[in-house]
RNA sequence: CGGGAUGUAGCGUAGUCCGGUUAUCGCGCCUGCUUUGGGAGCAGGAGAUCCCCAGUUCGAAUCUGGGCAUCCCGACCA
């Protein structure tokens, strides 16, 4: 049992800050915004990027890098994008610096200023467009698949980390194709791997959906997302891909031959998940006593911890211990076995449940004797005592079992917290109570803005899978024909 | 950028109103012994520009002025 940590229940977002911090994950540095990933945080990152750049190659996918300054001006190319990100964009004005006159420090040197100046990616459409243009010249240069891992910079005003820093990382991918149809059908299955990723690595069940237009990315025809519920009912995106239609190819005349000879604008998506996937992993899951993580992207999978009087029993257990970790590490599982004598075994019960290690052994004196272990699970806390004899095929199913367990939790609760409502005084006392809100919507955005301001509540997004319906809209009354997701959200 | 608060050891804090020995306590850290099946006990030890600058004073963590930083609430958040 973690000592002085807030529960959920009494305040969710010190809970949040507190758990990140203390499970080693993250924290804050000596730049405003901007956070330091310790290891055991980038590890679980470095799991999502492997997995998620896997299937990114598995459908086709090649990763590249473009440079992280822009020229001011290609920002400003497609109108709605920069009125989107010019908001929040670091610009880069000089390139040098000289000592100052008193010799103490380093100044600005009002020489060096750029003749163009340079603006911090804040995400990288533009610069991509503008070399796209060099690459494309036939309908044979098509699709390009194109996805790059990077950093990128968007000057927020409050902070949370994980959720939203000035800078964080992500991969964006950004294709190009010769029609409509293509690219849509692009944006559509990049959708399916981020949901088939969050569904099934990270645990986190996403419902897949349209954004309203209004909750667009700048300079996109439609976006798609998946969105999550957290355990207070907020809504987090978790993952985004657009359809950019043609707007991207035009502001940087970008065309191409077709097989009729004839020049037509290229089509567009481009698609991203951030490190805002690790505050989505933390929050679904997590409890009172620290981090849960799911098996499949747990640093440490199994801490096994000896129990013993002296050295001589520690030699022993070690030796009892050997073959277990062979057997485990053979089946591709990440073994920590701690015999460090500085700490007591308790003190490694609590933090390897606070680090949210899926499955713990320990081996002591009584089970040297019975030939047995004490397997605990991380997502129920329930300890069995078991034969040390086939305990990895054991293991291995039981990491099965857990990853399917959170899983359908975590679906559960989001079910249970998923409502319909009809009128608009039932909105305003169901929102207090967070949770999805299954609501009629007349599709105009002064509607959902009039929403938003009313009760900070906003359309998380039209779901796939919602059934024609008709209805009346929640807050104007005129005629819809389903259902719309509404929630606040991070 | 508006409103409020805070700055003392790695972290959390007492002291500040009402100036006065060697700046309090807890966690953590180091050393030693005893311990080890759910965050061990005892003994000893190290660790502080009291946010910065200036002023008042015999004397400033404490009073005055200025600056900086952080946090909370707004504004902002494809």
């Amino acid at each position: 049992m973690a000592k002085d940590f807030v529960k959920r229940s009494e305040n969710f977002s010190e809970w949040y800050n507190e758990l990140v911090v203390r499970a080693d994950l993250a924290e804050n540095s000596a730049v405003r915004g901007c956070m330091v990933i310790k290891p055991y945080g980038y590890a679980i990152w470095e799991k999502m990027h492997d997995a998620l750049d896997k299937m990114f190659k598995d459908t086709g996918h090649q990763n590249a890098y473009f440079p992280i300054f822009i020229p001011k001006s290609f920002l400003s190319r497609e109108a709605d994008h920069v009125k989107g990100f010019a908001k929040e964009c670091a610009v880069v004005t000089h390139y040098r610096l000289k000592t100052n006159e008193e010799g103490t420090g380093v100044v600005v040197d009002p020489e060096a200023r750029l003749e163009e100046e340079l603006i911090v990616r804040p995400t990288s459409e533009t610069i991509i467009w503008s070399t796209y243009k060099n690459w494309i010249k036939s309908y044979r240069d098509l699709p390009i698949l194109c996805n790059q891992w990077a950093n990128v910079v968007r000057w927020e005003m409050r902070t949370r980390m994980f959720l939203r820093t000035a800078e964080f990382l992500w991969q964006e991918g950004h294709t190009a194709h010769a029609t409509r149809e293509e690219a849509e059908a692009e944006a559509r299955r990049m959708l399916d791997v981020y949901a088939d990723f969050a569904n099934n690595w990270m645990a986190v069940p996403v419902v897949k959906g349209v954004k309203s237009p209004n909750e667009r990315f700048a300079g996109a025809l439609d976006t798609y997302c998946i969105e999550a519920m957290m355990q207070d009912g907020k809504a987090l995106q978790a993952g985004t891909s657009h359809f950019l239609g043609q707007n991207f190819a035009k502001a940087f005349d970008v065309q191409f031959l077709n097989k009729d000879n004839k020049l037509e604008y290229v089509w567009a998506t481009s698609w991203g998940v951030s490190t805002r996937l690790m505050g989505a992993l933390i929050m679904t899951h997590s409890d009172d006593n620290g981090l849960v993580l799911p098996p499949k992207l747990a640093p440490i999978q199994v801490a096994i911890v000896p129990i013993c009087k002296s050295d001589d029993q520690l030699r022993e257990i070690d030796a009892k211990v050997q073959p277990v970790i062979d057997a485990l590490r053979a089946k591709g599982i990440t073994v920590k076995y701690d015999n460090r004598p500085e700490y007591k075994p308790g003190w490694k019960f609590t933090e390897y449940e606070f680090k949210g290690v899926p499955v713990r052994l320990a081996v002591g004196p009584r089970d040297l004797e019975n030939g047995t272990c004490e397997v605990c699970r991380r997502d129920t806390l329930e300890k069995t005592t078991m034969p040390i004899e086939g305990i990895a095929e054991h293991i291995e199913q039981l990491m099965a079992d857990i990853q399917q367990n959170i899983y359908r939790k975590a679906l559960d609760f989001r079910l249970s917290q998923t409502r319909k409502v009809d009128t608009w005084d039932d909105f305003k006392t169901e929102i207090e109570k967070n949770g999805f809100l299954l609501c009629h919507w007349d599709g105009t955005t002064e509607t959902e803005e009039a929403i938003k301001a009313e009760t900070k509540a906003t359309i998380r997004c039209i779901p796939f899978d919602a059934p024609e319906e008709e209805g009346r809209c929640i807050y104007s009354g005129k005629p819809s024909h389903r259902r719309v997701i509404f929630a606040r959200s991070y």
